[in-house]
DNA sequence: TATGAATGAGCATTCATTCAT
DNA sequence: CATGAATGAATGCTCATTCAT
């Protein structure tokens, strides 16, 4: 009894962890096709049947899984910011705390989140605009977290090596600052290029993170 | 005879020019209908029916002045673009070629063009995003004029001031980091915030007028 | 020229004209199927596609005339009660304010509204309940005229015939009584009888009627 | 043997029982959540998911007792037809076949059963409507109870008065045109107050009642 | 030139119902 | 018995665009 009872037990375990797998698989699908699809032809484009279609479900599915259409681009912007967080902060802790954290960081924008990570770069600067109020709060609150980092890093940086910014304003205007020239700096080049003539995208990385770290230190004071 | 003809002439020849300028007025009216609209409601979320209505005249009308919705965008686009260069040009004008002049020009984009031309702003880094390739076309082409502007008038100072860039590409990714930092900024601080707690826009504006200083500096070799 | 002038006069205003009752006729025909279609199918098992197609105009068409699908059955309910009204209006007046005019008013429900318009019946007391609470308001003030109708008609009777009721609430419980027993009655033999198995029409009406007055009565005091 | 026999025999009696109780509890449950909801927001407003979620089960318990949505909302309209009979019926009774016992039956209509069983009210008069042939022929044979209840009272009354009527048919216009009062009346002065400026209602259940009852007599033939 | 009625493809979303577990 | 994920047909509505007048 008590062994039938474990086996029972194991089993059921069993096909509801493989139905949970299948569930997280099936949400994930969805953003994948999304994303794809959006990528592609764009948000407003893309229709919620043609989501569905390639990811070879119902429409109805991707309703049981995301409560609207605009909810799958929330997801997958938020999965973006995450991404480039992650692709960032990484670069950054590589080194202990110095400008140096900030050369590496901008560089892993370039040469590893426009190469690796295309997609998740359009979906950040590109499709996530012009949408609803309730996106753009969504967008603002999730680049948020962004900047922050962005400024926490600043300060941190700045303690280390004795160096400061006049007000918290001003560290905040060189965050954006930052973010605005890795956006534009490799939309322009990424999103523009026909595939055939791909400049230099190294060499362009490292002018614009040159371009960077001369804005970073021409408004520390000592 | 004669005279019939002339009087009929000149009558032609006045009602043809009154025409004429109703014709115009009547562009230009559709024109700042549909700024205000899709500024206020997003491009998607006006219809061209919209636009008639606010212009007070009818969608025949519409098509009449415009092959299709997109163009009115595309005009609008283009009309952004010549008020930014024309704002950024005579800013910079007012200085001798020297670097001065890009403070200038910095200072105007934010203190004049996002003040005085904020619908254009709206129109140029939020609304014209995430549309067709062909708009997408339209988009590249029509910057491309402000990216060369930018970038003659750093061959042209440096020319004076005896200094310039490794490579074309490396003063182009200056022009772009500009750019960048310019639509960042101004998004991040204009239109994000509540219209109640507008932070000190001057001093952002000089914090990232001299974030840019401190980059084109940094990139230049003598 | 005055001539011309005048012709081209006559001309414009014909095809104005002519284009005028064409739109009233589409608009006409709209109403028309819509009801054949309401009548037989119910308003929810009815689409606007069907709608259209019944009227051989496109969807796009019906949206034109009506500004949802819900305002198509107001307008059916509307002109329910106005043709009900006038029936009931015109037999009524037919005598000299007696109680014999509720008898003839009475009878013509029965023998001539039933009849002659029994898809007004039918949307009338079946298809415009359970709706969306607009509808709800909508059919209450409508149904409003209708009783005013018949309270007065009570009041002006009683003047003449020196009786009265209690109260003005007693009126229009009278009124309403009056009108349950219609709809009640006819609903039940009209539109639960086969087709086949009409019950003598004539004589229940009479028994209504009879109902009807002896309830008038009972409640007069004099 | 025997033992273990009765003892499982009584266990799975004892379990069986529980379960059959559970099952009716379920079930009861089901109907009352989908009468709270229907009521509230109307039949079709009201989906199968939210009935289960109000009653806490799944959508699939829904299904294991009712075949279909329509289903539920014929329970309902049974329950109300049920509930309305007994209400009339027990007030009948309270006199000795006589009219007296009309009065009874329609006082009890306004005071008890439109104040303390609303919801079913609205189930019966309002939301049964415009649906299906299926519902339509369901609410007849389900009417057709209260109907030949009321006939058959009349003709009990009539005996022991010594009256009758006319024709078999002219006794049900007399019940039938109680019904529409009935339901007209209550209808008009419950469903559309304002729930602040409720009128009086047992002072319009007697009017009503009196019209009624003026009504019953004026048919009668001695 | 200007009008505005007409079009109809296109889309997001809902929901009753089923069925494998 | 109960669950809830999956289905997919069905629908109301929008809107860019056309064209006869």
């Amino acid at each position: 009894m008590q062994n039938a009872d474990k086996i029972e037990k194991k089993e059921l375990s069993r096909s509801a962890l493989r139905r949970q797998r299948e569930k997280e698989q099936r949400y994930k699908v969805l953003l994948t096709s999304a994303e794809t699809l959006i990528v592609k032809n764009g948000y407003h484009k893309t229709s919620v049947g043609q989501i569905a279609d390639h990811a070879e479900v119902s429409v109805g599915t991707v309703y049981f899984y995301f409560k609207n259409k605009e909810e799958l681009l929330i997801k997958l912007f938020e999965e973006g910011v995450k991404t480039l967080r992650h692709v960032l902060g990484s670069a950054f802790l590589k080194e202990d705390n110095s400008l140096k954290g900030f050369e590496n960081a901008g560089l892993a924008f370039f040469d590893d989140f426009c190469i690796n990570h295309r997609p998740k770069f359009t979906i950040l600067f590109k499709e996530a605009l012009g949408l609803s109020p309730e996106m753009e709060t969504q967008r603002k609150e999730t680049l948020e977290l962004l900047i922050n980092d962005v400024t926490s890093a600043l300060k941190i940086v700045g303690d280390e090596m004795n160096f400061s910014y006049r007000t918290e304003q001003t560290a905040r205007v060189v965050t954006v600052g930052i973010l605005g020239i890795y956006e534009r700096v490799a939309y322009q080049y990424i999103m523009w290029q026909d595939d055939t003539n791909t400049p230099n995208l190294e060499e362009i990385g490292k002018d614009a993170v040159a371009f960077i770290m001369g804005g970073i230190n021409s408004l520390t004071i000592s």
